[in-house]
RNA sequence: GCACCCAUAGCUCAGCUGGAUAGAGCGCUGCCCUCCGAAGGCAGAGGUCACAGGUUCGAAUCCUGUUGGGUGCGCCA
């Protein structure tokens, strides 16, 4: 049950009325009602702009379509009153009744309460993470993983059909490289010495155990083969494993995805989907050999001026065009990428979404183009960027360098604050805004740390619980569905009520507007909303949730605090984050 | 040089589809438990929503420009 969704069928109609009686045209547009909490208790509950919106096309004043349309909804019950006020604004107050329905609805449908169809059953492909399987990943991956894997949930919850997808890049030169340095292990693990790792290589230690292993494997064989057979062998082993624990690392986060698209699979098994992706944009007149000016902003060593196969993407907004293949003949790895997208509309989704970290930005508007390009413009194609993360601790930077190997991985960060404190905290902040993360202050017990906050109202919901049992033992969370919800009449209950309705509309914009931030400060509005009503108890102990010797209060009193609950528990498992029954 | 993102309280940030008097946390000031509901709560101070135009019944929100920040730019991946 959605309240709003309610409240605006009731204006529809209201409207409707109002045009079926003449007395407003009947061939208005009327769109989309836009419904709001009211701010100012003066202003009822619910807030509706319809009459301004209609007035240019009425071409009547706004304030007089308000009293018209407040004219039919005054004898429904499910308002206590209806203001016109302000430049036309339509006040509604809830009857007390709506509020205590919610509850019961609430308690029906648990966790389940904020379900939505908008999604209509759309298939959404969602690709994220995608880090290249080069080494272990590290912190700045986290960011976009949980907001990928976020978001998908939310999607889900909105009723849209999520694929979660990775894009492997076991293609290519940087895999070649780790092929290289794994080979080098090898050869180590064999009594080598290999010295030190030359410079464009993996230097990293975690590629020697892969070297054993291939000893262990091979023995001294792959010494005496060329290196066209060694180095398949190294990169086949090399990136199996690296994929592995990159999913091991995924799921120490609750991350996991449904695919795993190999960049390689898209010229392998006799078939070449990158040519022919190039040859459908050839087709399409989009591709022609030419030469790209030099890039500014770059150093002029190493320029090389020549003529090259190109994507006509600047007729997609791009600002060049762009290359496909190399001086050597092999394709880019744009070209890859284009071929990869190819391949993800052949399958068909009503919406395509590609979480890109900060450092792909630039990489946006070529792929914004190619998609465009394939698709003749109709694919539903959105980017989403996660900016940067700084790792702190207690407010000083965690110094992070590649080269000195003290880049943070992401394991040990999971390792030491766990799963739902990087979660919360990832999304605590808009997508394509900067992050500051500390690691001293996320896993703080207080109310200082928004994660702690959250769960522990969900805690203290099943603490009430709990307490509850020695003073009315029969009063458990299925006795209370048949409370007499009409002794909820306190202010602080019904705001809590009011803040309860507001979940289906937090889960819709969330989700239709890709912020997965939305949900996590809803959720510590909702928390803080209990915590209030919870800390009045100690001053007026009449306002306590439980009370000894009126055991239908109780048991209203009750129903709020486990719909509260539900909402809670359904939030931050959208979130992908416990919520646990007691806090230690 | 070009592209994208950002600019709201001392600090870190929310602000929904443009809506009525601009919101929270931290910090600051002052309060509330002589264990049975303080891991918390209450109150106060604090704002030219970077600047200048425009759009309209109405702009922090949309458009243009300016200024100031962040990130990116390749035949790399």
């Amino acid at each position: 049950m959605n309240v709003f969704a309610e409240v605006e069928q009731r204006i529809r109609s209201a409207l409707e009325m109002v045009q079926a009686e003449g007395q407003l045209p009947a061939d208005l547009a009327i769109g989309q009602i836009e419904l709001q909490e009211a701010r100012d208790p003066a202003h009822g509950d619910i807030a509706c702009n319809v009459a301004m919106v209609l007035a240019k096309a009425a071409r009547m004043k706004p304030r007089d379509i308000a009293d018209l349309i407040a004219g039919k909804l005054q004898g429904d019950a499910t308002f206590t009153r209806v203001d016109v006020a302000g430049p036309g604004f339509l006040n509604l107050t809830m009857a007390p009744d709506i509020w205590h329905r919610l509850v019961s609805g609430i308690l029906e449908r648990g966790t389940e309460y904020g379900r939505t169809t908008i999604g209509q059953g759309e298939t959404v492909d969602v690709e994220y993470v995608s880090a290249n399987p080069t080494g272990p990943m590290h912190v700045g991956h986290c960011r976009g993983a949980v907001f990928g894997d976020t978001l998908c949930n939310l999607l889900a919850f909105a009723g849209y059909e999520v694929t979660r997808e990775y894009y492997v890049n076991d293609a290519g030169g940087q895999v070649e490289k780790l092929a290289r340095s794994t080979y080098l292990r090898y050869r180590e693990a064999l009594g080598e010495d290999i010295g030190e790792i030359p410079p464009g290589l993996y230097p990293g230690d975690y590629l020697k155990p892969i070297g054993e292993k291939l000893a262990q494997q091979h023995g001294r064989a792959l010494l005496d083969k060329p290196e066209t057979d060694w180095l398949p062998i190294a990169r086949e082993a090399a990136v199996t494993e690296l994929l592995g624990q990159i999913k091991e690392d995924l799921a120490s986060l609750g991350v996991h995805h449904n695919l795993f698209f190999s960049e390689r699979s898209l010229t392998a098994d006799g078939r070449d989907q990158v040519k022919e992706a190039i040859e459908l944009l050839r087709d399409k007149d989009l591709i022609f050999e030419g030469r790209l000016p030099r890039p500014k902003g770059h150093d002029d060593e190493e320029w090389e001026d020549r003529e090259q196969t190109l994507f006509r993407s600047t007729a997609f907004g791009d600002d060049v065009d762009r290359a496909l293949m190399k001086s050597d003949g092999s394709y880019t790895y744009f070209a890859y990428d284009v071929a990869y997208h190819y391949n993800k509309l052949q399958r068909g989704f009503d919406h395509y979404f590609n979480v890109l970290g900060a450092d792909h930005i630039g990489y946006i508007p070529r792929l914004k183009a190619a998609v465009a390009a394939l698709s003749d413009g109709k694919a539903d194609f959105a980017t989403p960027v996660c900016q940067l993360v700084k790792v702190l601790r207690h407010g000083d930077p965690v110094r992070m360098s590649k080269r000195a190997g003290t880049f943070v991985a992401l394991r040990d960060v999971v390792d030491e604050v766990g799963r739902d404190p990087v979660r919360f905290m990832m999304l605590m902040r808009k997508n394509d805004s900067p992050l500051d993360f500390d690691l001293a202050k996320v896993v703080e017990q207080s109310k200082d740390n928004p994660v702690f906050y959250v769960q522990y109202a969900h805690a203290r919901a099943s603490s009430v619980f709990r307490n509850v049992r020695e003073v009315f033992p029969d009063l458990d969370r299925t006795a209370i569905r048949s409370a007499d919800l009409g002794r909820l009449e306190e202010a602080g209950e019904i705001d809590i009520v009011k803040r309860l309705a507001r979940y289906p509309r937090v889960i819709e914009s969330a989700a239709r507007e890709r912020e997965p931030h939305r949900l996590p400060f809803y959720l510590y509005d909702l928390a803080s909303a209990f915590h209030q009503q919870w800390a009045r108890g100690n001053e007026l102990p009449q306002l306590r949730f439980i009370q000894p010797d009126d055991r239908g209060l109780t048991a209203a009193r009750l129903a709020l605090v486990a719909a509260l609950q539900e909402v809670i528990a359904s939030g931050l498992s959208v979130l992908g984050v416990h919520a646990p029954e007691e806090m230690r």
